[in-house]
DNA sequence: GTCCGAATGTTCGATCGACTAACGTTTATT
DNA sequence: AATAAACGTTAGTCGATCGAACATTCGGAC
């Protein structure tokens, strides 16, 4: 989507649904952006974050703590310790598990990830107001909340 | 992402950038069902509606008045055109261009996908109070203004 | 009239996030 | 010991969006 011009309103663009679609893209563009200024892209610092937060982990446990699919973990890992932002090591108890671990690069990246990344949410919402900001991110979590739970997010029903 | 579970509240889903991309997917993920239960996708609806709006034109014309990319015009048409709901002539008068049109099956599967479309809208809104839903939709029209001025849709600047 | 730039339609490919399928290895259960 | 489950890995799919290249055709400058 670049386009547009010519005198047409276009009757969809009214719909909530293509407008948080089309915020949500403008969105991404500018957190892409942010992350690829410094050589990163989401899934590097959702699992540098992740990594932060629960400490060293095998791949499976960080995919399921951080959302992200377990085939696409070996790609971010294997992109993050060519960086040398994290470390793979064999797991002695159980050979079948790697352990990843932040190093401290890792750690410093991560510092410059959060950085641009509250610079981007910024920028992103730059036009409203401190009310309006609050109300937008309360009522995008409502639908949220809404959704996930009769969608997605099994959140071990049973448990 | 249909993962999640352990118990990891996660540090990024608060931000505005995380929340507008969530429920963005939910979205689209609504709309998306909605319209392939009639054997349809986006592009589909977006190209029936231009063509009822500004009548026939050249794929080009059309891919402006869209916003949809030339290159997917091409099969967007091609899908359209096999299931009988647009027709693909040549431009007598250029040989360059073919003149699409809308045919009346067309017509009634845009009624359809309409139909469809603001079922979903509902779905999607389902948890907010009108009041809500009026808010989102202006905030969220603010911010793609915003971010449509600065970036995308240039919209013939000196015309 | 001819020549060059621009528009048009088309094909191919790349991106990014999400997800599926299959497979070998290793551990746990029974 | 046999079977089930978890783990890591590779290799794909998909949808939405976009860029690059190309041949054809048109238009305007000269």
């Amino acid at each position: 989507m670049e386009n547009s011009s010519e005198e047409t309103p276009a009757r969809w663009e009214g719909l909530p649904s293509w407008l948080l679609g089309q915020t949500a893209n403008h969105a991404q563009r500018l957190v892409g952006d942010g992350f690829s200024s410094v050589g990163a892209r989401g899934y590097h610092y959702r699992l540098l974050a992740t990594l932060e937060e629960s400490g060293p982990a095998s791949q499976a446990a960080l995919g399921r703590r951080s959302g992200i699919h377990l085939s696409d973990m070996v790609a971010t890992i294997n992109e993050l310790a060519d960086r040398g932002l994290v470390e793979r090591a064999p797991d002695p108890s159980d050979r079948r598990r790697n352990i990843i671990s932040l190093t401290s690069a890792g750690k410093r990246q991560l510092r410059r990830l959060e950085k641009r990344l509250a610079e981007c949410q910024d920028e992103l919402l730059a036009p409203l107001s401190p009310e309006e900001r609050q109300r937008l991110t309360e009522v995008l979590s409502k639908l949220l909340d809404h959704h996930n739970r009769r969608t997605g997010t099994p959140e071990e029903p049973g448990r």
